[in-house]
RNA sequence: GUGGCCGUAGCUCAGUUCGGUUAGAGCACCUGGUUGUGGUCCAGGGGGUCGGGGGUUCAAAUCCCCUCGGUCACCCCA
């Protein structure tokens, strides 16, 4: 292939018409849900001061390894966003709105990785944080917003895998227990496994190398460390759950990347679509985050869905398709121009959506443009349409054939025809 | 960061094993067949420094080395 002289850099693409207005389109559908559940649009700048990204733990790798990160002219410590939920709740200790606070968000976040299927270095998100009641139903209600969600895209084939990590004494009580059960038998953990136990054990969990497989089935349960109150909540959930009929499945294992999250998490998994990621969004509970940006204690929940996985999700399940075109009527003016650069502009005007072909080319090749345009209708304008003061209206779609109209009665005809 | 596979027209690919006439196909695009009418059909046409660099050879898309890029997987995550 002729090398282009520049294209996008590693790990990100330009998306194209029609992938571009079905990203529009899922984006509009989140949006109709959680507007219409009270939920608030935030947009938060896409950078922030490094410092903010760091609260989501040390351990992690998306702190240690895939920061996004520069100093800025001013000498500032700067880091594109990982993911938004730090912004987030930095908005929400900046402004301190009342609450609760319930808010939505949607785009791209940046994340230095090697790219392979449905993991980019740029990729979107749409995702939802409510911060302020501590309520086990306001966990099962950001649940049911996701589920209604996929359900609005088609989305059949989608688990919910669900989880507690229990309050931060649960969860240190529980790597402790995990700590002691891994390091009884090291010579059987994978190396990788080994030098993970050492920073973070509750990872060891997430390993897909087979050689881990056995003693990762053996580990002791999360659901064993949970403290009354955790416990309690846990039941509260899933109660909520049952009661609005979503189903899950209890993942003891689930352990997700960012050390915030305490009590609830879930992931939503896609298993129609065969690649390694196939968790197409998760989310879950972080108390303790309000308080570490500096805000008053304040409890939280919330979730992330990828754009691009769940888009892909949709491909494998053949929902949720891609438009196939952008406009109803098509101008084909072969008297020189004039009539279509006033025709498209009159359809405009009247609110139709109107294309039209150019360089005075034969009505071959504007036919063949109408054609391709996807346009349902056809105005054409030739000689003896001028002469007569007359448009030819054809049906590009059906069998409806032509028809020859005044020109005066175009913009009501294709309102009509339109509906 | 580590490993596997792959880079030939805008796209999907053949040709590479056993180097050898002007590098091909389908789709897409343009023109004509149709002196006004697309989607089917027919004919013709434009478009490629065979990712890049170096080497071996009389001769390299084809063999060797380096490099860049893509892709999939691990790590981890959406």
């Amino acid at each position: 292939m002729a090398d282009p002289i520049f294209r996008a850099p590693k790990g990100t693409h330009d998306i194209l018409w029609p992938e571009s207005a079905r990203r529009r389109a899922l984006t509009a559908v989140f949006a109709d849900i959680v507007e219409g559940a009270g939920y608030t649009e935030v947009v938060p700048p896409m950078f922030e001061h490094v410092e903010v990204f760091h609260r989501l733990g040390d351990a992690t790798d998306v702190v240690r390894k895939e920061m996004y990160d520069f100093l800025d002219k001013g000498g500032r410590h700067i880091a594109l966003r990982p993911e938004q939920t730090a912004s987030i709740v930095r908005a929400f200790s900046e402004h301190r709105p009342t609450v609760p606070w319930k808010a939505w968000y949607e785009g791209p976040n940046f994340r230095y990785e090697r790219a392979q299927k449905g993991r980019f270095r740029q990729f979107d998100q749409v995702g939802v944080e409510a911060l302020g009641p501590e309520d086990a139903h306001l966990d099962a209600e950001v649940i049911a917003l996701a589920w209604l969600f996929y359900e609005r895209l088609g989305l059949r084939r989608v688990t919910l895998m669900l989880n507690s990590l229990g309050g931060p004494l649960d969860r240190a009580r529980y790597v402790e227990a995990l700590r002691g059960h891994f390091s009884s038998d090291l010579d059987a953990l994978s190396a990788d496994s080994r030098t993970t136990l050492a920073v973070n054990p509750l990872r060891v969990l997430d390993s897909r190398r087979p050689e881990d497989a056995d003693l990762v089935a053996a580990a002791p349960s999360m659901l064993d460390h949970l403290s009354d109150d955790a416990a309690a909540h846990f039941e509260r959930v899933q109660a909520a759950l049952d009661s609005l009929g979503i189903p899950y499945m209890i993942a003891p294992r689930l352990v997700r990347g960012l050390d915030y999250y305490v009590r609830t998490t879930f992931e939503f998994v896609a298993e129609a679509f065969d690649a390694a990621q196939n968790a197409i969004g998760g989310g879950g509970r972080y108390d303790g985050l309000a308080e570490e940006m500096g805000a008053p204690a304040t409890p939280g929940v919330g979730f992330a869905l990828g754009v691009d996985r769940t888009l892909m999700a949709c491909d494998a399940e053949g929902v949720f398709d891609a438009p196939t075109t952008t406009v109803d009527v098509f101008v084909v003016d072969t008297t020189g121009g004039d009539q279509a650069l006033s025709l498209t502009d009159e359809l405009r005007r009247a609110g139709l959506r109107a294309d039209r072909a150019w360089d005075a080319r034969s009505m071959k090749a504007q036919m063949r443009a109408a054609d391709r345009s996807g346009a349902a209708l056809a105005v054409i304008v030739g000689e003896a349409e001028l002469e007569s003061g007359m448009v030819a209206l054809r049906d590009m779609r059906g069998d409806a054939g032509q028809e020859t109209i005044h020109r005066s009665s175009v913009i009501d005809t294709l309102l009509a025809r339109l509906q």
